[in-house]
DNA sequence: AATGCGTCCAACCGCAAGGAT
DNA sequence: AATCCTTGCGGTTGGACGCAT
C-alpha cells in the first residue's frame, strides 16, 4: 500500500489565492491556531490542499512577516550564512526575523547570486572565480590553444588569471594535472605602494637583488612607479615569479 | 500598438524526516 | 519492526509584469 496523496487533487483549487480564500485562512488560524494542515482546508471551508494552505500562511499571510526590500545588512547576513550553511534556506531564514525561506531562496537566486558574480565570487563556493572564457586549454602536442580568451574590460585593481590544464583527447574532457598546473595572472598598472605589502613580490625582489648584486643594498624605489604585473605559478615545485623582476632589470 | 524577451516571485512538486499507531 | 501520516524542506515552474524593439 503506497502513500496516500496529501489531498484529493480533483476537488482542490490551484494557482493564485483569491482575497476571499486568504481571509478564510486568516480567520480560521486566528481562531484555531496553526497546525493540522491536512484537516484545515475542510474545517476552514477552503478548496485547497493542506500543503497549499500552510505555504500560503507561512510565506504570505503570517502577521510577523517583514515586507519590503532586503537591507544591505540582511544581504551580508544571507551571504555569510550561505557560505556557512549552503542552501539551507530554512536555517538562514531562522536567523532573519520576518523573512521566509522561500523569500530568501528567491532573493538569493535573483539578486545575491548576481551581486557575488559581479564581485568576482563564485556564489556556490564563495571563492574568487576566474572568468570561464579565460581558461585556455593548451595542447602541448600541437602548441595550439583551441579556445582563445574573449575580450572583456578589466577594472582597476582587478586581477585576471589563466589556468593551463591538460586536455584528455580520448574523452574531450579537461582535467588538472598537478605536474603541469600553470597559473598565469595579469593585472592593470598599479603603484609600487599598492604591491609593497605583497610578500610574494617582496620575496622575488629580494632574491633578484641577491642574484644581481650579492649583498649590495639597493633602494627599492628603483622599481618603476607604474607597470603591468605578470605573475606565474608553476605546479611543479610551486615556483613563483613575476615580471617585477624583469621590469627592474630593464630599469637598471 | 504589438510582440518578444528577461526578471521576479508565489505556488507547486517530490522527497525525506520524524512521530504515531 | 513495519507501516502510515503529517510536516517541512529545497528545487522547479509558470504566470504576471516591465522594458526594449
Amino acid at each position: 500500500m503506497g502513500r496516500s496523496p496529501c489531498c484529493e487533487k480533483e476537488h482542490t483549487n490551484k494557482g493564485a489565492w483569491t482575497k476571499e480564500e486568504d481571509e478564510r485562512l486568516i480567520n480560521y488560524i486566528k481562531k484555531h491556531g496553526e497546525g493540522c494542515w491536512r484537516s484545515l482546508p475542510k474545517s476552514a471551508g477552503l478548496l485547497r490542499c493542506g500543503k497549499s494552505c500552510r505555504l500560503r500562511w507561512i510565506n504570505y499571510l503570517r502577521p510577523d512577516l517583514k515586507r519590503g526590500n532586503f537591507t544591505e545588512d540582511e544581504d551580508e547576513v544571507i551571504i555569510n550564512l550561505h557560505a556557512l550553511l549552503g542552501n539551507k534556506w530554512s536555517l538562514i531564514a531562522a536567523r532573519l526575523p520576518g523573512r521566509t525561506d522561500n523569500e530568501i531562496k528567491n532573493y538569493w537566486n535573483t539578486h545575491i547570486k548576481r551581486k557575488l558574480i559581479s564581485r568576482g565570487i563564485d556564489p556556490q563556493t564563495h571563492k574568487p572565480s576566474y572568468p570561464k572564457d579565460n581558461i585556455i586549454n593548451y595542447d602541448p602536442e600541437t602548441s595550439i590553444s583551441p579556445k582563445q580568451p574573449q575580450n572583456f574590460t578589466m577594472q582597476s585593481g582587478q586581477n585576471i588569471s589563466f589556468n593551463v590544464t591538460k586536455s584528455d583527447s580520448n574523452n574531450s574532457n579537461n582535467y588538472e594535472d598537478p605536474r603541469i598546473n600553470l597559473e598565469l595572472s595579469i593585472s592593470l598598472p598599479q603603484s609600487y605602494d599598492a604591491i609593497k605589502g605583497c610578500d610574494e613580490h617582496l620575496k622575488v625582489e629580494k632574491i633578484n637583488r641577491q642574484e644581481l648584486f650579492g649583498s649590495k643594498s639597493l633602494s627599492i624605489s628603483s622599481i618603476p612607479k607604474q607597470f603591468v604585473c605578470l605573475c606565474y605559478n608553476l605546479g611543479n615545485g610551486s615556483r613563483t615569479a613575476c615580471n617585477c623582476v624583469t621590469m627592474k632589470r630593464y630599469k637598471l
